[in-house]
DNA sequence: ATTTTTATGTCAGGTAATGTAACATGTGAT
DNA sequence: ATCACATGTTACATTACCTGACATAAAAAT
């Protein structure tokens, strides 16, 4: 195996090699690898399936010369995800949604959408309004009882 | 207004205050208050999907005696996003997804699911035994050039 | 007492995800 | 070169989900 690497010193030996190692780790789940048929053997999808799924981009795998799809092993991965996301009911858009999330957590909660302090003046407003009447029936301002149980 | 507080010192005053102040900001968003009709104008949503985001159990608006629903301002927020949601093509799955996601965010991302060696072993092993046949037309082992173009 | 709002249930239509079929093209085998 | 098969593309059929529309009953407002 090491004999790869013919005519070089050992230092450049393990140079190459460790390069080929790190290359390997980062590459190999991005190269495209395996066509559909093992792909669908894999994920247990149809192809009509990881094409749809492709249409909607949440994959891109890559083509042959011959227009034939080449899937990575990131594909693969994905696609058992997705699989898992539809047996849990969601839709393409819902997914997608998803993987947005996943891109930029960005920890912007922000607190829980507060409504500004107009907004819920506008809003308490309008329900005075349709509140006046019940005024006049003699229920004092601020009186909540009947809403509960 | 401060005079709802007769008969109590300064500082007891202030705490009371204080007090008031916190629950009023905790208490004042879960609290039931707006009958459906309100909430239909609200949200711009019909009563038909506001049931129905109930039935789903995306929010959970209190019953008067008579059994009408009353929703606090926290319902109308919810709504809000799940109208957006909506728009942006999600299904009840997917906002239900997203709701778990924002409660536990639990930083898990254990590694992009990192498939064991063994599992790459395996689907290197399935797909050399398709490609076996392959061998024999004189494609060499590791030769991939055809799969770029 | 009458009218209006709300609750609940059912049916129907539109859309999304997938299946299926038809046909063209690429590719390994002979 | 030709055959057989895998894959690609496109079109149509099927199914489930979301929502509107309608019917009926109970509660609340007038």
């Amino acid at each position: 195996m090491i004999d790869n690497f013919p005519d070089v010193s050992y230092t450049e030996r393990v140079v190459k090699l460790k390069r080929v190692k790190t290359m390997t780790n980062r590459v190999r789940r991005t190269m495209p690898l395996l066509p559909i048929s093992i792909v669908m053997q894999l994920t247990e999808l149809t192809a009509r399936q990881i094409r749809y799924y492709e249409e909607h981009e949440l994959i891109s795998p890559a083509r042959t010369e011959g227009n034939k799809r080449m899937f990575s092993l990131n594909d693969v991965d994905t696609l058992l995800e997705i699989k898992e996301y539809l047996e849990q009911g969601l839709n393409m858009a819902g997914i997608k949604k998803i993987y947005n999330l996943k891109d930029q957590p960005e920890n912007e909660k922000a607190e829980p959408k507060n409504i500004s302090d107009a907004e819920l003046r506008r809003i308490l407003r309008e329900e005075m309004q349709q509140l006046r009447s019940y005024e006049r029936g003699g229920l004092r301002q601020g009186d909540l009882s009947r809403f509960f149980k």
